[in-house]
DNA sequence: TGTACATCAGTGAACGCGCGTTCACTGATGTAC
DNA sequence: TGTACATCAGTGAACGCGCGTTCACTGATGTAC
């Protein structure tokens, strides 16, 4: 390698043990990671430190408080389950309500996958917090939803219809997300496949 | 007062300070008001004895630790819901799809007034718990559920077009009562009033 | 290009705190005689 | 009825622990000259 590559390579990717490169990232992830691991309540800012390989006072950097912490890695979270739900629907026509079935499945695959984190976003973690970032994160993806109905419905706008049917359908997959990330809930529904069942609750909230 | 009747009284009622009474009730009871007013993850044992007025080592005469004073309340507020549920449709005769919605209005009324003792039951804070007290108080409620969308399709057993259809409504309501009970996503959604969405939800499941 | 310097992301030790649980104990109670 | 006794729900002190956060510091880095 040529001393400039060297360099950069330095610079752009290993960067020295002391100073991290994005300490940030590196312990969203790992507060990510232990939360996923413990439960959204057994996480601890000390646990992080040792995943990421810095001292208990390094986080202080980067973030005000342990809460904050906690609020970063919803708003990452988010940021992705929205970037899902697009690329999922990016081959299905607009206004076909297979794209709601879509970003319903997107949504219950999230919470599926990050159960922890999907609690700590919802379950009321994060509720004295009023983050502007992670306000937004959330809205983002209900917009999301929004905007696939009034298609669907021939709106060009979001009516109070159109309001209105969206919230009922993220509120079934809300639930139903909740339902089959818990064990014990899960089984007291029937033996379920969740693909027919969204397209089933989609055609009935669409319809007139 | 006779004698007797002090004894009475003392034996029955108030008994010495010592001899709490009913210490167990008592220390549900200050646990169920903690979480209520710290968030499911903001109650320590030491609290609950000091709004009990007893030692920081009384609990483990009742509870094996302080996972089982959870389990407790949750179990005691599923059962309190569940005699909600049916004192609320004692009048409404059986079969009329407002039963659906009544009992609907009371999971909600329950998730509202109890937030954080309905997180502490669903959130995942009793997830490994294991508990058959707490299963079965759960499974009555959804047996509760069940047995009425049986009522409204004239289903006199529970089949599985009636697990689906009471499933459906159980994930909207339970979703509904999240997102709710939660300032910055009840926000997003449309000003609604809860009956008259219950009744619509309602109608659309039970619909062929 | 070489050097002096400002910056600031990291360190590591320390703090005070409240926690869950255990322990040997005490004393109010109900009961057998 | 009176007394001796077993029971067991309570006490209160103590334990070891890990927590969140602060502090003065250090040393790698980029930049101005």
């Amino acid at each position: 390698m040529s001393t400039t590559a060297d360099t950069q390579t330095a610079t752009t990717l290993k960067k020295s043990a002391y100073h991290h490169g994005d300490l940030r990232a590196g312990l969203i992830e790992a507060t990510r990671q232990l939360v996923e691991q413990n439960g959204p309540d057994g996480f601890s800012v000390s646990d992080a430190c040792r995943l990421a390989g810095v001292s208990t006072a390094a986080p202080y950097k980067h973030f005000k408080n342990k809460g904050e912490m906690l609020v970063a890695v919803c708003v990452e979270g988010m940021g992705r389950l929205r970037a899902n739900m697009q690329s999922a629907v990016a081959d299905i026509p607009l206004g076909d309500p297979r794209r709601v079935t879509v970003i319903g499945g997107e949504y219950i695959k999230y919470a599926l996958a990050e159960p922890a984190c999907f609690k700590l976003k919802f379950g009321g973690f994060t509720d004295g917090m009023d983050d502007d970032a992670l306000k937004a994160a959330g809205e983002a993806v209900f917009d999301t939803a929004k905007a696939e109905v009034a298609a669907c419905i021939g709106e060009s706008e979001i009516t109070p219809i159109v309001q209105q049917k969206a919230f009922m359908l993220w509120s079934f997959v809300h639930g139903l997300s909740f339902i089959l990330e818990d064990k014990d809930l899960a089984e007291m529904g029937p033996e379920i496949e969740i693909e027919p069942l969204l397209a089933d609750i989609t055609r009935r909230v669409l319809s007139d």
